[in-house]
DNA sequence: ATTATATAGTACGCTTTCGTATTATACGAT
DNA sequence: ATCGTATAATACGAAAGCGTACTATATAAT
């Protein structure tokens, strides 16, 4: 039997990374980056350890890829009133600029997904996805 | 309205990368090789190019990519007898080894994903990869 | 035959992501 | 209070994937 989810996914991934990188051209911004910013745009503040969870890539990803968006000034560290360790991150007034742009894109692309689905394929997709996480989560390293 | 497809399908793309070098620790092999040797599995010999279109990579990242497994004498390129441009790659004894062993953890992982979800759910995931690929493909640089 | 265009693969430098080690703070147990 | 452990973030070096430019071969048009 051949490989079903796995592979699909991992080519999927990337086409979606080309495209937006295509569409979002004179942005500068990388998959990453516009997930994050797109995230922001709804969450501003954000804590930095929800982004690095909700977006799934590792701690040090997360540090490098603040650098670069806050070296723009599309973004801010600032530290967190209830824990001295933590940060939080809020775009600031360009970076909400682009996040907004960004944000469109991206709602443009879910939307004609949207339209060649039927509910419950987008079910379906969901819990598969679910699943997937499911059974490659036992070890869960670093996270 | 959250994002649903795209940011999750990034996500998912990185949690898989992240078990599968988990689950195959002292094999030393990335996603990404892992889905090519468990594609030669079945399929030694096989173009370069078609390598390429499966996985989804560049096609630069197709020529680092089996420069690493030949330097590992994994894989070997041979010239295409229908065409002195293509190269064809094939598994060494070696390689038909450590490719079977990756297959079958990957194989190992569907199995843990199909037990979750309903056939309806599958289909429903397929379609919507597929329509992530429509709704992305328009410009399809390089490829 | 010749020319034009498309395709197969590689070389090389750059960016993103990652792993590991390190520092600082929080929190539970005693 | 203190000790041990867990969590938040960073620094730094390594690796993977990519874009662009380039070479070689194929193919279609004239």
């Amino acid at each position: 039997m051949a490989v079903r989810f796995l592979s699909p996914v991992q080519k999927t991934a990337r086409q979606i990374a080309g495209y937006l990188e295509q569409q979002t051209t004179g942005l500068e911004v990388t998959t990453t980056e516009g997930h994050l910013l797109s995230y922001l745009a709804s969450y501003t503040p954000a804590p930095m350890t929800e982004l690095h969870r909700v977006l799934g890539v590792k701690r040090s990803t997360m540090t490098s890829l603040l650098d670069r968006l806050e070296a723009r000034s599309w973004v801010r560290r600032v530290p967190s009133p209830r824990d001295r360790r933590a940060l939080l991150v809020e775009l600031t007034q360009e970076g909400r600029v682009h996040a907004t742009r960004i944000r469109e894109v991206l709602e443009q692309l879910e939307a004609g997904i949207a339209d060649r689905v039927s509910p419950a394929d987008l079910k379906g997709f969901l819990a598969v996805l679910t699943a997937i996480t499911a059974a490659s989560s036992p070890p869960a390293p670093d996270a």
